[in-house]
DNA sequence: TATTGTTATACTCTATAACTATA
DNA sequence: TATAGTTATAGAGTATAACAATA
């Protein structure tokens, strides 16, 4: 697919992440969602109301761009923003009822795909490519902190 | 991290081309090259000299999105346009020797990626890891190519 | 002085639609 | 008529920098 020169273990991890990423764009295209913007639901079903300094964290983007995310999810009505109770220069960003909902849906879609990917996997190997995805996970982490560490202190 | 409420092997995975994703932007940070850009060098590299229509449907993006990529690629030295010798309609585009030398390191830079994020797996788990994930994203393509199939037909 | 959110500006990626040159 | 590439246009995401209100 892409990124793809072989076949190896990082290969089938970079195509997995292109996947995903296309199939996101997907599924949410009409409806106003976009990739970035689900991004910011999923931080706020996860933090509960947040604000938007909170969000840029969580997102990893700057609080500019979370501005114009807040903006057009309001705009589309998946939040509110309303104002910090002890903090007269916050906001605190909410989900509507209706966003609720969607991220309730979505996460059980979660759960559909995380069980459909794992039905193709052999159920002797079930337990050591649980194991073996997070230690990569856990891994990748590392190393990216420490490049981001060193390239932008 | 990202779009992550639970730790399932799907938020795993999720989690993993998030990095991916962030590390290479940051990687090429004022190189020129950006993601859209290397994946175009990939395709080259792996496909040799090609018309902007196989390089569009190899990076899944529209021959319009082509041109805008080869021309920064073109002006950043990393290709050559080159006429066609069949058709007088199309270019060839071709890597400089330079890109060339760019893609053995990124190649080099992969493999060293791929044997550091292996090594956090228990070896016994190795042969098991590698069968899963490969599983994984085969099953994957099948689902993405499905869903795309019945949303645009 | 530091923090929160905003406006201003610019660049990249992406898509659709219409056009030119060739097949 | 169909294909390869381009121009035109638009929307989304991202970033830096400067600014207002508040802490």
């Amino acid at each position: 697919m892409s990124y793809i020169h072989d076949m190896t273990t990082l290969d089938r991890l970079l195509q997995i992440g292109d996947l995903f990423a296309r199939d996101m764009s997907r599924a949410f295209a009409g409806t106003g969602l976009t990739p970035a913007r689900v991004h910011v639901l999923w931080a706020l079903a996860h933090r509960g109301p947040s604000t938007q300094q909170a969000l840029a964290r969580e997102c990893g983007v700057t609080p500019r761009n979370i501005t114009a995310l807040v903006d057009a999810l309001e705009a589309s009505g998946h939040v509110r923003r309303a104002p910090h109770p002890d903090d007269r220069r916050a906001v605190l960003v909410t989900l509507t009822p209706t966003a609720e909902e969607t991220m309730a849906q979505m996460r059980r879609d979660h759960e559909d795909l995380d069980a459909r990917l794992l039905a193709a996997v052999d159920p002797d190997d079930h337990a050591a490519v649980e194991r073996g995805i997070a230690a990569i996970a856990d891994r990748l982490a590392a190393l990216v902190a420490e490049a981001e560490g060193r390239g932008a202190p």
